[in-house]
DNA sequence: CACTTTCGGGAGGCAACGAG
DNA sequence: CTCGTTGCCTCCCGAAAGTG
């Protein structure tokens, strides 16, 4: 997933074989790390950093350990200071096969067609590709965000808070316009305090943490509508919702995802349990974790009609 | 019993409208 | 004029019903 690459791009240059993978798992070892390090610009102690090389696979020096995580703050930074360039997402949605006529043909009955009973009146519905050309294709159906792009929307909100929409467009989610980072941001919180309807599908708005996207889609889902209003943005709760988190994945071979090709909404832990709850997640430096409420009601049990 | 097709509903993004 | 909010439209997923 791209999500490694602003962390791995500097980090490459520290040690010889810091690897996707490892660095997938030195994400999980921080995810897991009981006591976040000091997210106000202090270093983490000595301790701190033993532990999380010791929650490392792969026998990881503390040294080494302490470097990468250096290199990600600098990471961080860089994005907070407008030195990285991000990719341009918009691109390589029109560079790939946005979904559409390529994602409704692999659809795994052969291509949902009943849109076209929406749209009021017939002949609007989507058409799997029509004679309508790309571009105004995608104007009118919007391009997806990205996981990627929602982790930056994420580390903006906690730099610049609820509101700041500018700052965050022009800082960290260069590839949206205010307006849009505003509309997912509108999304992304309704989405959030909507956690307990029973229904629920995975989405893009499960990532509640810049980093560590694959493991915490499981974990958040949450009212945060009264922190985000009192101007503290970073105190997003994670709960349970009751989503479904069976993307069927035919052959083995996950299907393209519809975000930036990293799976979305697989549980973690199952069924999320309670334990989960508040499980820290792993947060940039200078970005407090999400706290989880005291008393978050449990999911209800899915019923269906 | 298995497979295919149809239906219902949730989710996401864009555009328009209103307020400051 | 700019920013924020609300509404509308489109797409996708999952479940149910029907047919072979």
């Amino acid at each position: 997933m791209t999500s490694q690459a602003a962390t791995t791009t500097t980090t490459a240059t520290a040690e010889a074989a810091w690897t996707k993978e490892d660095d997938k798992a030195f994400e999980n070892a921080l995810a897991a790390c009981a006591a976040p390090p000091p997210a106000d610009g202090g270093a983490p102690d000595d301790d701190w950093f033993a532990a999380l090389a010791a929650s490392v696979p792969g026998a990881r020096s503390v040294e080494e350990v302490r470097r990468h995580y250096e290199a990600l703050v600098e990471d961080v930074a860089a994005i907070d200071a407008g030195r990285v360039p991000l990719p341009r997402y918009a691109g390589e949605e029109s560079a790939a096969p946005p979904d559409g006529a390529a994602a409704a043909a692999a659809s795994k009955d052969g291509g949902h067609r009943r849109d076209e009973r929406k749209g009021g009146g017939g002949g609007g519905g989507y058409d799997g590709g029509k004679s309508c050309s790309k571009a105004e294709q995608e104007r009118r159906k919007g391009i997806p965000w990205t996981e990627e792009e929602h982790r930056l929307f994420l580390l903006g909100l906690d730099k610049f808070g609820k509101g700041d929409w500018r700052s965050i467009s022009r800082n960290f989610v260069i590839s949206r316009t205010p307006t849009q980072v505003a509309s997912h941001a509108q999304k992304y919180f309704i989405r959030l305090n909507s956690m307990n309807r029973d229904r629920r599908r995975s989405s893009i708005h499960d990532i509640t943490s810049v980093t560590a996207g694959d493991q915490v889609a499981a974990q958040q889902g949450a009212p945060i509508t009264g922190h985000q209003a009192t101007g503290n943005p970073a105190a997003v709760a994670l709960g349970p919702p009751g989503m479904k988190h069976h993307h069927h994945h035919p052959g083995g071979a996950p299907p393209m995802p519809m975000y930036g090709g990293a799976p979305m909404g697989h549980p973690v832990a199952g069924h999320m349990v309670p334990a989960a709850v508040g499980t820290p997640v792993m947060f940039p430096p200078g970005h407090a974790p999400y706290v989880v409420p005291v008393g978050y009601p449990a999911p209800p049990a899915k019923m269906h009609q």
